[in-house]
DNA sequence: TAAGATTCAGATAGAAATGTCTGATATATG
DNA sequence: CATATATCAGACATTTCTATCTGAATCTTA
């Protein structure tokens, strides 16, 4: 099968939106979110300890505790969150798996996937937690993707 | 780990470039490619006759047998070899993996990864194993690459 | 027609990703 | 301070992908 994150990787992009549409001061449990957006608790628990680890959130033991976001979410794009679970090899790799391919020695397809690889990079790094949170809270059918309303 | 294709689907991608680079009559054995391509020889021939159900390859037992491309060069693009080993499922998911995502019902970033996706399909359907054929033949780089000259 | 070379089919093994369990640690609250 | 609730850490289990093994079937050639 082909993909592009990993299920990990789609399951921190999915609970980091869920909290970005929760009010910033308070903290969300795994338990609630593994409920909305139907993720398998304890695997969720290793997914936001790393993205805690990338500083990208933090977290608070006990009741009321849970998780919230680290920092101001404009300061976090997509790209971040993806960085923190699958890291960066997709965004230097060979398309084709070719061990060493490099625009000094490219692969058939080097420069075409170069520009197609950059654009997904361009796209991630520029949208922000902060305009995809926003976009949730104007948009009913959002807020039900994620299991809010 | 965030990747685009199988594992298995880039030693399709590589084993038929090579073969492409080969005169068009001649059986090509999975020894030489798997020597060539660096490529475990036994899981070579699975996938290779995978490629062979589909249509992509034909196939001979025996001394002088080996695999070949089934049809005009120009009539296989990229598309098909990762059509016939890991299918088209990230051509309709979500990349963010919400379960019901559509135009319908988008999440946050459906439109924008939508377009993207498209150009890479489209540079999949596109490029044929004869151009890059072709390619190959006029390069030298190209030929190293792929374990010949 | 016999021998050797090769793909083919199915079973098995190993590695990596995903998912689960148990107990430890910290925190809020009565 | 005791209790309940939550994250955290590490071990374990399951599933999927990758890789290997064995023998059967088929073909070429001498």
């Amino acid at each position: 099968m082909s993909l592009i994150f990993s299920r990990q990787c789609e399951y921190a992009l999915q609970a980091v939106l869920y909290m970005s549409a929760q009010s910033e001061k308070r903290f969300t449990n795994i338990n609630e979110i593994s409920e909305r957006l139907d993720i398998p608790m304890p695997f969720l628990g290793k997914t936001l300890q790393l993205l805690v680890r990338s500083k990208i959130l933090s977290s608070q033991k006990g009741p009321k505790g849970g998780f919230k976001l680290a920092k101001n979410p404009s300061e976090i794009a997509l790209f971040h969150i993806v960085d923190a679970i699958d890291g960066t090899y997709f965004m230097t790799s060979c398309v084709l798996g070719f061990p060493e391919c490099s625009s000094k020695s490219p692969c058939p397809v080097h420069s075409e996937w170069g520009v197609l690889r950059d654009r997904v990079h361009q796209m991630l790094a520029n949208r922000t937690i902060a305009d995809i949170s926003k976009e949730i809270t104007d948009s009913k059918q959002l807020r039900a993707k994620l299991g809010l309303l």
